[in-house]
DNA sequence: ATCCCGTCCTGGAGGC
DNA sequence: TGCCTCCAGGACGGGA
């Protein structure tokens, strides 16, 4: 299992780099519902030169010039990537795009809980979504947002309002590096732990990106490549193993209806 | 407004 | 072995 977090969809923009300055020749919509915000007509993309390739947290954005963005979101299962030219179609292929130099992107996803969208106005689209990590003020909004609400702060990790980027795995290795204990209230939160979590926020979305991001079995980069940062984890998945730390078996509970792990013993 | 929960979806894991 | 059930999880929408 894996989730396309900040560092994955890092990873993918990367490798996607080489697709810049190219134009688009043609594309297939497979899976209309795949489809989930149209600002103008699928039909335009044609003809249009992939200007440049973002992240903005958990969205990758193609933008393609004058209020024309293809922003993609991988979902928990989603792939987009760069494939060889006239490959067979695989399963769960919803959108390709063939460019002129007759690489083909695709965007398979078998949970299709990810989509595609047409978005005319990126800052109208992104309106509601937090800082990124490492915007120079957003440990200090972070820590503001916190302080003000009395939800669990592993759920206001994964609130994307408060901070863009952050999923489920890791939400759990920030909270186990900065030694704070997911469930605790995040008005609770001293001013210095709020200072650990932004610090061990960056350092961790960091060392998955220098990774090339989680891999368990679905994920791959923009080239196809898996990622290494599955044997970094410390707690995500490691219920009942040892802490490496303090050899404390790891646990596991239920937070905002997501699974959440952490070391009883290292974090308070 | 704010928080919580159900919904979407499929493949993999676990049980018998 | 094979079949069945359960579960994961991001974003979003509805209800309390």
């Amino acid at each position: 299992m894996w989730l396309p977090e900040l560092p994955e969809v890092e990873t993918i923009k990367r490798t996607l780099a080489a697709i810049q300055g190219q134009y688009i020749e043609e594309y297939w919509l497979y899976t209309p519902s795949a489809l989930k915000r149209q600002d103008f007509l699928l039909s335009e993309i044609k003809g249009h030169q992939i200007e440049d390739v973002r992240r903005r947290g958990k969205f990758l954005i193609l933008d393609l010039g004058k209020d024309r963005l293809l922003v993609v979101h991988l979902g928990m299962s989603g792939r987009f990537y760069r494939s060889v030219p006239k490959s067979p179609n695989e399963k769960h292929l919803h959108f390709k795009l063939l460019l002129t130099s007759g690489e083909e992107i695709r965007y398979v996803d078998p949970r299709r809980f990810g989509g595609i969208r047409l978005i005319a106005d990126e800052n109208d689209f992104f309106r509601n979504l937090g800082p990124e990590p490492w915007d120079d003020d957003a440990p200090l909004k972070l820590a503001q947002k916190i302080k003000r609400k009395r939800s669990p702060i592993k759920s206001m990790l994964l609130d994307q309002s408060v901070i863009a980027g952050i999923g489920n795995i890791y939400a759990d290795e920030i909270l186990f590096r900065a030694g704070i204990d997911p469930r605790r209230s995040g008005m609770e939160l001293t001013d210095e732990e709020l200072v650990k979590l932004g610090q061990e926020m960056r350092l961790v979305l960091e060392d998955g990106i220098a990774k090339r991001g989680t891999t368990f079995r679905d994920y791959r980069d923009g080239n196809g490549q898996r990622g290494e940062f599955a044997a970094s984890l410390a707690v995500y998945g490691r219920q009942g193993e040892p802490c490496y730390r303090c050899r404390t078996p790891i646990e596991c509970v239920r937070i905002g209806g997501r699974s959440t792990h952490y070391c009883p013993q290292c974090q308070h």
